[in-house]
DNA sequence: CTAATGTGTAATTACGATAGCAACACATTT
DNA sequence: AAATGTGTTGCTATCGTAATTACACATTAG
């Protein structure tokens, strides 16, 4: 419920895709379960997968018994590893049209505040470092009362 | 240059709005040159500035030889502020549809994520509660080698 | 080899938020 | 009373996203 649009789902989706990867880890998980868990379509988990493939984060295993599987091990994916791979823009958005020059302020108001902005988003991007997929699906396991073979 | 959209423009433009009535303090500024400093429109600057004024960071001055004026003194309006009066939307959109309740997953997958999101978009707000339109103000006049009167 | 299964990707459509813009009522100063 | 400028509403164009369909390609089972 809720939604506007900064950042697009994708990422939501994707620490979804990756925790499910890391509950069922070594059977592959077709775009297809993906989907009617996350209450979305096929192509677009299998949209998503394919940028986390390409970070690295998944592969995908063809044919018949197929489907998605975790890259590496989750305790090395970070939810700002996922953030990358599958958000395009940045958090902060300028001005459309670039300012007007013949001002002071249009001149140098982004240059004024960009450092500020910096520091803003990195601080986001270090608290989403901090946290593993392994973590989430771990925190899963616990809500849901089971375990997850890999941790024991 | 590159749009994208997250957050919008109005944050900037009203960093930008803010900071060009800090420079011009005392003195009210119309809507029409606010626009033509930001390159957009005179009623999308009143659009923000209504916001602005609803989070008590500016006044307008109605009439002849009116404008926006600051509400209060630029050193105690941070970047947050502005970004709290002005941005509508969470950092971070979860799903679009809810996940599925009968996937262990799905049930869980919200609650699991959304401390670290919360962690995270605070790390950002705290960054930005550090830098005040002042700040900004003084940083554009120094490149603009000119003083703020209420600097000294 | 053939059929079945499942991924990868492109194209289309629908939707929502934004920003540009016009219009007009209202307030204030001269 | 006239001029100036804000506050607000409504309309339009644009863009990113997600849902959906379609199809080529890869892999496994028989």
């Amino acid at each position: 419920m809720v939604f506007h649009l900064p950042t697009s789902t994708r990422f939501a989706v994707a620490v979804h895709t990756l925790a499910a990867l890391a509950v069922n880890e070594g059977r592959p998980v077709r775009s297809q379960d993906l989907a009617r868990s996350a209450s979305t379509h096929p192509a677009v988990i299998r949209s998503i997968l394919s940028r986390l493939a390409d970070a690295g984060l998944s592969t995908a295993q063809m044919g018949l018994g197929g489907g998605a599987l975790l890259a590496k091990p989750a305790a090395k994916i970070s939810l700002f590893d996922v953030y990358k791979a599958v958000e395009d823009c940045e958090i902060f958005s300028l001005h459309r049209s670039p300012p007007d020059e013949k001002c002071v302020v249009g001149k140098y108001i982004q240059a004024a505040m960009l450092p500020a902005l910096d520091r803003a988003r990195q601080a986001l991007e270090e608290e989403l470092q901090r946290v593993s997929i392994a973590e989430v699906a771990a925190d899963i396991a616990r809500r849901g009362q089971f375990t997850i073979p890999w941790q024991g």
